[in-house]
RNA sequence: CGGGAUGUAGCGUAGCCCGGUAUCGCGCCACAUUUGGGAUGUGGAGGCCGCAGGUUCGAAUCCUGCCAUCCCGACCA
């Protein structure tokens, strides 16, 4: 492996890519926008599946597990969805190969569909398709089921874990007997989303409404936490739908109500993806490689032994032995590297790389005078510490960095959200200075599409708890009555 | 789908203009010496030079076609 990688400054986009290989997150599959993700990259998506998953649960809903393959016909229930999907959607045509008799195999054209199937980009219609079975009276709302799934979106353009063909979710489908119940169901999930990135992933996050061009298709409303990343440029990290009846009148899904009256269902659905990781990454991530929030690291202590003779590496075993006891005791993960193939700097710079928070080194030095080496990822300082209460310590840093760099990316994000009130102004801070832009608008598309064709910027949502003032659009001059935050975005 | 770039060992590359079976570094294997920030020495293994045609006595190199990937746009979580 060579030294290194190339820094933020000097190419955003390659220290990224180079990152996610290096740390050893992820590689490159042999089709097109597919990656192949490793068990280190593996290992902080589970970890954020069982913490999610337990959130989900904690608030009531049940994991299910519906098809990958969707009839066709059922995209063309719903016009909207259609309209948002079509364009990327994979299309399975063929249920057979055959041998042409040449050596190569062909599809075999006898072994057409009848009706060709979609390979979901999202559930929404064979979910509603079957919750009409479901679903009779108010007696079986509500319906609050989540799956977790692989996903394909043919997107032109590719990146690892930000935007990747094939990619892992979760996507959250809930039915409701009156739109008050869905709308706050939306913004629970919001909530929890929300709550997730910035207790966990430590990456401070606007929770917005998205305007009607950046809507989900098929939504009434989308509700969405967005995500300031080191370049300047925003992350769309989690978002929540109020679906209204859309689904409910495209599939047929009514009940029976109290007062003995038939109306259709309410719905929600909400989703995050891998893409977190691509997030974590830019969120916290520094020229010597990744820096994870300790809540979410796949290792949380490593422990690097320096000796010489085999006996010190005994002395040292035993010592570590009883460390990892009281670590695991605490729900601390902790790897003790005792390879003997790779010297002690090399280790340094390997787990730097791969974000561990904290690193322990103990030499002879140290079992004489009874201390340790404790470095820390986040601020790269190191210190010696006694042995006596190192566990506790270990315990009381890792809350320690996982605030600070939350603490990091709150300060940042707060030094690049800029309140604007000139068109003039608005296109000179998205080239010298990018980030959030606050500013005012006119709350029609068509402005926002005109500024987007002009600067590339959108709007990345009406913030909600965004207070109301008089002011006017940046771009047309009309009156607006709040600001809503615009970025350049992934 | 437009613009750009690149394909040579696991990775990164030189060679290409001016044709003669491939350079260097990292990594890998063995042994020895090493071990408090990416070790050193010695020896060794590893290549259909992206693919297919063509020109030529001879092609990594010249010509034609194709394919793939990456980057920048349009489109999007």
């Amino acid at each position: 492996m060579s030294k290194g990688i190339v820094s933020k400054e000097e190419d955003y986009s390659a220290w990224y890519n180079e990152l996610v290989i290096k740390a050893d997150l992820a590689e490159y599959a042999p089709v097109k926008g597919c990656m192949v993700i490793k068990p280190y990259g593996y290992s902080i998506w589970e970890k954020m599946q069982s913490v999610l998953d337990g959130m989900f649960k904690e608030t009531g809903h049940v994991n299910a597990y519906f098809p990958l393959f969707i009839p066709k016909s059922f995209f063309s229930k719903e016009a909207s969805h259609v309209d948002g999907f079509a364009k990327e959607c994979a299309v399975v045509t063929h249920y057979r190969l055959k041998n042409d008799g040449n050596g190569n195999i062909v599809v075999d054209e006898d072994a057409k569909l009848e009706e060709e199937l979609i390979v979901r980009p999202t559930s929404e219609t064979i979910i509603w398709n079957t919750y009409r079975g479901w679903i009779q009276s108010y007696r079986d709302l509500p319906i609050l089921v989540n799956q977790w799934a692989n996903v394909v979106r043919w997107e032109m353009r590719t990146r690892m874990f930000l935007r990747t063909t094939e990619f892992l979710w979760q996507e959250g489908h809930t039915a409701h007997a009156t739109p008050e119940e869905a709308i706050a169901e939306t913004e629970q999930m919001l909530n929890v989303y929300a709550d997730f990135a910035e207790n966990w992933m430590g990456v401070p996050v606007v929770r917005g409404k998205k305007s009607a061009n950046e809507r989900f298709a098929g939504a009434l409303e989308t509700y969405c936490i967005e995500a300031l990343m080191q370049d300047g440029k925003a992350l769309q990290a989690g978002t929540s739908h109020f679906l209204g009846q859309n689904f409910a009148k495209a599939f047929d899904v009514k009940f029976t109500n109290k007062v003995n009256v038939q109306d259709f269902v309410w719905a929600t659905s909400w989703g995050v993806s891998t893409r977190l990781i691509g997030a974590l990454i830019m969120a916290h991530s520094d020229d010597a490689g990744l820096v994870l929030p300790p809540k979410l690291a796949p290792i949380q202590v490593v422990v690097v032994p320096i000796y010489k003779h085999q006996e010190e590496l005994d002395n040292i075993t035993e010592y570590v032995k009883g460390l990892t006891k009281e670590l695991k005791a605490k729900g601390i993960s902790i790897k003790f590297d005792n390879r003997d193939t790779h010297r002690p700097g090399a280790k340094f710079a390997e787990y730097e790389l791969k974000g561990v928070p904290l690193r322990v080194a103990i030499g002879s030095r140290d079992m004489t005078n009874g201390t340790v080496e404790l470095a820390r990822r986040d601020t790269k300082t190191k210190e010696t510490v006694n042995q006596e209460g190192l566990a506790d310590l270990i315990e009381a840093k890792l809350e320690e960095i996982q605030q600070n760099i939350y603490q990091k990316a709150f300060d940042f994000r707060a030094a690049n959200t800029t309140e604007v009130d000139t068109y003039d102004e608005f296109k000179r801070l998205l080239d010298e200075k990018p980030g959030f832009l606050s500013a005012h608008w006119d709350g029609t598309p068509e402005t926002e599409q005109l500024i987007k064709d002009e600067t590339k910027a959108t709007i990345r949502c009406i913030p909600l708890d965004n207070k109301q003032e008089e002011g006017v659009c940046i771009r047309t001059g009309k009156p607006s009555t709040q600001r809503v935050l615009f970025a350049r975005a992934y």
